[in-house]
RNA sequence: GCGCUUGUGGCUCAAUUGGAUAGAGCAUCAGACUUCGGAUCUGAGGGUUAGAGGUUCGAGUCCUCUCAGGCGUACCA
């Protein structure tokens, strides 16, 4: 249900009636319920170019408003705000369309495009740590909301797959003679012993080099050898993923070695289309009002990570065709993706049209406000945080006695994975957030076990409730009121989520409908004595389009719910 | 130095993109149970939105300056 579109059509439909030859400002929610449902600011905007008292063309405005539809009452207050209050049977009717429908009523787009998506970007070389965790969750929160609209979503997992690190760790690998599964259990440590090894041994050092060399010019031996590297390395990932209930499998990995053929040509691409400048031996694009200039290729012929990313741009624009490229990266690169998406335009790899855009996302950082790091300084691995608060969730379940082994099990996984991802994805991604397992497993407050109690709450009354859920929803008061409004705003808040890619925007929803929603639970009762029947279905069908709105906006945070908690 | 970015009650975060009296949670204090799951709900106190100017009907939001932090600044990614 688009409520907002719906309100703003009304508008529209009276500054027609007023022949008002403007295009309205949108409706937008009311700031408290004394305000209505919503509120159209308007008409103050509108005061200077009439020459009108602002009250006047509200007044003017609400004349010629449809109020027998949607909308049932308008004011006008203070300056000239038009308070609009939405008709109860028509928000009824609505939400019992939602209710029983399995996209709650919300449409997939009627103009789908393409979107790349491209998220975790892990290095091969390392373990994934904590710094991985924002980009792999929000570029997958964004990929699950932009699919659910309708979008054809193309994720990408660019992985760092190449370079001159990868000569000296399969010369060691090949060294350590055996199928690597051991030795590459640990590969903070694996890395570290290949560095040692060589620092320490000149031959070792050499045949390192010399299989960097190999392996770009396709020597078989070596790229198996890589290729078995990257293979268990990737492994790490994907249990990873698994863990984090993250929807990118092998498919989706683009490496950069698949680019690798392709940066001979963007250099000479650059060149033909005149952009290309040599500079101190480097071969350089500069930018206008950029001092520094993007660098595309070293003094000694090598290709950069801005080379591979030129390479990468112009592949998913023209061969996957996508319309829009999200890079949910860390903030600190703005710099250079402000760049790469400068000169991919300037030299025609990506048509106009095609809209860049860099996700950027703060720091995680612990509760002294530092950046998170182990005791002794090094970084966190992210599998063994998300072990971790397996483990946490774990005690903090009560009556673990009523639950078998198995289902204390899967119940810590979804609570506690949930609850790290939640925390997360609450927060405004650009800022820098502080990291608090306590917070994150309390049951108060915005967090994901508060959501999950809403919802088991709702699937508890089901549980008793041994009827068949018919009849029609009927707003009773106020706060029913207030909760079918919420409830309809669901794809409102949906797409204003997907266009600025914040995924805290659903996460504060959530938390206002469930919030909405435990107050109603209180004040009106469903299966006690002296409900008569009809309010009860009501009730009942308000009851169960609020945990599926919570499941749904969950889900596409890649959060599971439970039925019992 | 230059550039980007952030600054909101004691703490952690919101604020519908310029709208009304800046909202939540934690913490503090005071209430509500023969519990449709109290892991809940109701209420109270707590703010010059870092500071100073400006723009306009209207500013936490836009502009300028100052202060304080973070990050980036030519051949790593």
């Amino acid at each position: 249900m688009k409520l907002k579109q719906s309100i703003n059509l009304a508008i529209q439909d009276a500054f027609k009636k007023a022949e008002i030859n403007e295009t309205p400002l949108a409706v937008s929610e009311a700031t408290k319920p004394e305000f209505g449902d919503y509120q159209f600011n308007g008409a103050m905007a509108l005061s200077k170019k009439l020459g009108k008292n602002p009250r006047e063309i509200a007044a003017n405005i609400i004349e010629n408003l449809d109020h027998s539809g949607i909308i049932a009452k308008t004011e006008i207050a203070g300056p000239g705000f038009i308070n609009i209050w939405l008709n109860p049977l028509w928000i009824a009717a609505q939400c019992d369309v939602a209710e029983q429908d399995e996209r709650l009523n919300i449409q997939r787009k009627e103009n789908p495009i393409k979107v790349v998506v491209d998220y975790s970007g892990p290095n091969m070389a390392k373990q994934m740590h904590v710094g991985h965790l924002r980009s792999t969750i929000i570029g997958d929160t964004l990929a699950n909301l932009l699919t659910f609209l309708g979008d054809e979503v193309i994720r990408q997992n660019h992985i760092g797959d190449w370079g001159t690190q990868f000569g000296m760790l399969i010369a060691y690998l090949e060294e350590q003679d055996e199928d690597g599964s051991v030795s590459l259990k640990d590969l903070e440590q694996f890395y570290k012993d290949a560095k040692g090894r060589f620092d320490a041994n000149a031959d070792f050092a050499d045949k390192a080099r010399e299989y960097v060399v190999k392996i770009q010019s396709g020597d078989t031996h070596c790229l198996n050898l890589w290729q078995k590297f990257i293979d268990i390395s990737l492994g790490h990932c994907e249990e990873v993923y698994e863990k984090l209930n993250v929807n990118l499998t092998r498919d989706d990995v683009r490496a950069e070695s698949f680019y690798n053929d392709d940066l001979a040509s963007v250099i000479s691409d650059l060149d033909s289309k005149g952009v290309l400048q040599e500079s101190d031996g480097a071969q350089c694009v500069f930018l206008e009002g950029d001092e520094i200039p993007v660098i595309v290729q070293k003094g000694d012929g090598g290709y950069l990570y801005a080379t591979t990313d030129l390479a990468a741009l112009r592949f998913r624009a023209n061969v996957l065709g996508a319309k829009r490229i999200s890079y949910v990266v860390d903030a600190r690169q703005g710099g250079h993706f402000k760049q790469v998406f400068k000169v991919a335009k300037e030299a025609g790899f990506v048509p106009e049209d095609v809209k860049l855009e860099h996700i950027a996302f703060g720091t995680m950082m612990d509760k002294g406000g530092k950046p998170f790091k182990t005791r002794d300084g090094g970084t966190v691995k992210l599998i063994d945080l998300l072990d971790e608060a397996v483990v946490k969730a774990k005690a903090a379940i009560k009556d673990k006695e009523s639950y078998s082994e198995e289902e204390v099990e899967a119940l810590a996984k979804i609570i506690g994975i949930g609850a790290v991802k939640y925390a997360d994805l609450a927060i405004n991604r650009e800022s820098n957030y502080i990291f608090n397992w306590d917070k994150m497993l309390s049951f108060d407050g915005n967090t994901s076990l508060y959501m999950q109690y809403a919802y088991a709450r709702i699937q508890s009354i089901f549980r008793r409730f041994d009827g068949e859920l018919r009849g029609k929803i009927i707003i009773g008061d106020a706060l029913e009121h207030r909760l079918a409004v919420m409830l309809l705003r669901f794809e409102d808040v949906l797409e204003r989520a997907a266009e600025d890619a914040s995924p805290n925007q659903i996460t504060t929803y959530l938390y206002e409908l469930a919030t909405l929603f435990m107050r109603f639970y209180e004040q009106n009762p469903m299966l006690k004595e002296g409900v008569e029947e009809e309010t009860k279905m009501s009730r009942l069908l308000l009851a169960d389009l609020t945990a599926k709105t919570i499941k749904q906006g969950l889900d596409i945070l890649g959060i599971q719910v439970v039925n019992k908690l």
